[in-house]
Parts: C-alpha cells; structure tokens; sequence
DNA sequence: AACTATTTATAAGA
DNA sequence: TTCTTATAAATAGTT
C-alpha cells in the first residue's frame, strides 16, 4: 500500500524500520482485535520492536487462558516431546 | 474493505463467521509475516478459528524460542506474581 | 504527527 | 468453495 509498492525484504535503514513498524504494529493490531470480534474468536499477538519493546494482544474472548496455555505448551522442550496434531504451524519464510 | 463497511460486532451467520474467518486469517497471516521481515522483528500470531482450529504464525527471527519462552511466563498464575514492567498489553475490547 | 496517492484487503456476488 | 470486482482500509513517501 502507499505511494509505491515496497518490496517484503529487511528495510536496511533503522528509523525506517521504526518507522514502518509503528504503522504497521497499529494496522496488525487493528485486525487482531476486528477479527477476535467479527469471528468471536481467541487470537494472541505477540510483537517485538525494533528496539525490543514487547506488545501484547490478546482477544476478548473469556478463556483467553486457554489461549496462552496451550501456546506456554510450545516451548522448545514441549515442542520436541509432543506431537503438535491439530496446530497448524506457519513460518513467515 | 469490500463492498459495504462492516460493522465490527460479532458476525452472528455461523457460516459468515466461517467464511469471514478464513479470509481475514489470510490476511493477518501476510500482514504478520510482512511485519517481520520488513522490520526485523519477532513476531508470533495464535488464533482458533470458529471451530476451534488453531493456526500458529512465527516470524523467521533466529531467536524464536525466546518470544515463546516470553510469552510461555504469562500464564495467569505468573501473570498475578510478576509485574509486567516493559510488556504493553492491549485487549480488544 | 498529518496528509494523500496508491496499493492492498476484503464484502458481496458469481 | 473458488474467483471476481467494487469498495473500504492500510500505508509509503511526503510535508
């Protein structure tokens, strides 16, 4: 979106990445909290900044614990035990 | 988007809830994943769909393990014993 | 922090 | 359910 069409690769100047992460963190956020409503869903977003400052999103849903607990599950430890059946994992790559 | 502004209130068409949940996952996903390349950051997405179905996106960051390893300390249970001191929580309501 | 030209997401419809 | 398209929304570069 914008005035051109900007390719998906690491934006190599700092303040355009804190930039670009401060619009955009606003626009994921947006969508996290209309879908959570709209589909009256649970969603958890977890961001980090450029400069390491952590955002958290969580849903309106009321078993919103169930939600971290079974993402505190997927720790590396957990994640090498168990079979993870039903979760669908997507990397970004 | 789309033809009409919608109302963003609990889609209250099971179906629709289905139909709007698949589209709008899509989007949050590349959304997410543009995030993380762009910005360079970590970066992890959960949601259930309206069936349940739980679709997990991490950002191509080497040092996934510690969003998870972060996130996995906000349980409930060390949510109430620790101060959350630089975690910004935002809820959807 | 605001603006706006443009790209992108998506609500309805096919 | 997959594709299309009219329209709303997000946002890149600018001021």
């Amino acid at each position: 979106m914008g005035r051109v069409k900007l390719k998906i690769k690491r934006l190599e100047n700092t303040s355009g990445r804190q930039v670009t992460y401060s619009k955009r963190r606003a626009g994921i956020l947006k969508k996290a909290r209309e879908l959570s409503i709209l589909c009256d869903i649970d969603i958890a977003l977890l961001m980090f900044s450029p400069t390491g400052k952590p955002t958290l999103c969580l849903g309106e849903r009321s078993n919103i614990e169930e939600v971290i607990a079974k993402f505190a599950q997927l720790t590396p430890q957990e994640r090498a035990k168990r079979k993870l059946e039903s979760l669908e994992v997507t990397n970004s790559s």
